[in-house]
DNA sequence: AGCGCCCATGAATACGATTACATTCATGGC
DNA sequence: GCCATGAATGTAATCGTATTCATGGGCGCT
């Protein structure tokens, strides 16, 4: 017994195999009792059209890949923060009536052969390789891809980025610790070239305290790997300098949560003795104690605007980069200056 | 410009259409030397075969669709345990050769129909629908479909499961408070007919009560949503009934992360006064102050498992249920009882 | 009444690969 | 020396749908 086909559902309406197509596609070429009468007929029996038929026909494809970045020798966790981008990525592309593919890929020299050339999708977002920017480059020339980066857009640079504002983070959180009547405010976070994002959070950072007329002290700048070991041995190695400081702007919610537990083991309270703020707002940090004061990249909107951003793209209308404002969530592990 | 099909490619290499195709799928048919010529040609030209054409003409498809249920009110955050499941099931999957197609779903009739009808994948792994046996059961009578789902194993219910020995974790997490000389252990979690992975654990932590001589108290018992504010309103219920206890045990981390908050807020120190222990070892806890004590699943395991059970069901064979040992992690925020 | 036009539908073809079947050529056994 | 065998490749049918082109019938207009 073989599958059922669109030329069974003919037969069963007494149509031919075209008009079946054409009513399943809501053509306005087919008359309204006859559509809804296939329609039914199709429901009844389980039918639902061959995709893979149907995208070798139409030479289109209602799928889009979503590439997650893989450390090599990384564990089994994505970054939380992509977690609930990914979410609200699916969320949208179904609102469109894309399927959305899913893979995590190590860096890879013929991924977009892979799945665009292959016609496995229409478009292709990009998810974590900020810090590979010659790569996204040459990616961005190839214009028979459809491809959008998660990521900082750099003035000049080719290719199509949706991200969000990090300096602008970078900023509001820097600003919140100075309203409080902090001066002395450590950063913690990798500001190497691998983390663009990174970056731009300590240029806000660095742009707040000029503006308090404050210099950006080296020693008080402290380099984390992006994660929660990498925050507690920043914030151990702060210590150890002897510098004195009464916060910490952390670029990522991981590393703070970590600089809060190696504080809190030196004999340090957070917020009483030092404010810590993070980035991301991932969603265990509302919960912890103390609750993190974060910065919150608008997951939702930003699935939106990364999936209406590829969508434009595919239909090879122009789609202009776009940068999204971070929002500042003040809970408790930011207080007063003593 | 059209695209570059294998027949551009027989051209260029001096050979059939037919030969281009056996020679990129390694077949023994084709001499070595000819293979390896057309494999260079279609490299160097950038061709891959249309994904479309193949799962046509050979009625297979090598991709899996993954769906995760989305209760209907909720934010954008997927539950944070199945994000590191979702990656490892993502891996396990491209070792295996296949794709993944992410979905989130709220309950629908159609959905088998949408995936595996339409041919866009060749088996369904359903996350999170934990308290829709019902509806797990009518898909599983529909024998043309290949449905894996992650969740407690029943015995007498048709369908294909993996899922996590809950029992054997709650009766870990249990046994473990007793050994540290706990005696009134508090269980937060809702244990009704939705959260049937939360009736495992309260039946081991039960089981343990039960080894050890101890009641399992009504009055210890309190249902919580499966949330951090469940668990910390369930907490604060506790406390209101005013019953002595010394330990929680909480059938989710999200659950102890807000008990936590709870007690702590109610002047209660974690540890030092109540021990609590979570379930699932999410990412963060690990680095929460104090860090939780919990039980993990290994989720690199279970992706793999579920994938291997779900490739069987798809290639024809039988496959049986499988139940995964879970493990204790002991942590910060269990102590010796005062 | 006759002409043309549009609406609804049918017939036929094309999408790009896989695969059953046919063909060719060399080899070996007798 | 001839036929059977098998390896390597070519030919052609096929997968299920979208779409182009052809067709017929009803309707308005003169």
């Amino acid at each position: 017994m073989s599958r059922i086909t669109s030329l069974d559902i003919a037969k069963l309406a007494g149509v031919s195999q075209a008009t079946v197509s054409r009513a399943l596609r809501e053509s306005p070429l087919v008359r309204p009792e006859t559509r809804q009468r296939v329609q039914r007929i199709a429901r009844e029996h389980h039918y639902s059209v061959d995709s893979a038929a149907r995208n070798l026909r139409s030479r289109r494809n209602r799928t889009i890949a979503m590439l997650v970045h893989e450390e090599s020798g990384m564990d089994s966790a994505i970054n939380p923060f992509f977690t609930s981008l990914l979410a609200s990525i699916t969320r949208a592309a179904a609102a469109n009536g894309y399927d959305v593919l899913l893979s995590l890929q190590q860096l890879s020299e013929n991924w977009i052969a892979d799945y665009e050339t292959s016609n496995k999708a229409a478009g292709i977002i990009l998810l974590g390789y900020g810090g590979y920017r010659d790569y996204i480059r040459k990616v961005a020339l190839l214009d028979d891809a459809h491809v959008l980066t998660w990521g900082p857009v750099v003035d000049g640079q080719p290719g199509h980025f949706v991200g969000c504002d990090n300096r602008q983070g970078g900023y509001l959180a820097t600003r919140h610790l100075l309203g409080l009547g902090h001066r002395a405010i450590a950063f913690l976070g990798d500001t190497s070239d691998d983390y663009p994002e990174f970056q731009s959070r300590y240029r806000g950072y660095a742009q707040a305290l000029a503006e308090a007329h404050l210099p950006a002290t080296p020693n008080l700048q402290c380099q984390a790997p992006a994660s929660a070991p990498g925050g507690a041995q920043a914030a151990r190695e702060l210590l150890r300098r002897g510098v004195d400081f009464s916060a910490a702007f952390c670029a990522s919610d991981l590393i703070a949560l970590g600089a809060i537990r190696a504080l809190r083991d030196a004999g340090r309270n957070v917020p009483a003795q030092i404010s810590v703020v993070g980035f991301d707002d991932i969603p265990a940090v509302a919960h912890t104690t103390p609750a993190l004061t974060t910065v919150r990249q608008d997951t939702a909107l930003a699935g939106a605007a990364i999936v209406a951003t590829l969508l434009r793209l595919i239909a090879g209308q122009p789609a202009a980069s776009r940068l999204l404002a971070p929002s500042l969530i003040v809970r408790e592990s930011s207080a007063r200056c003593r």
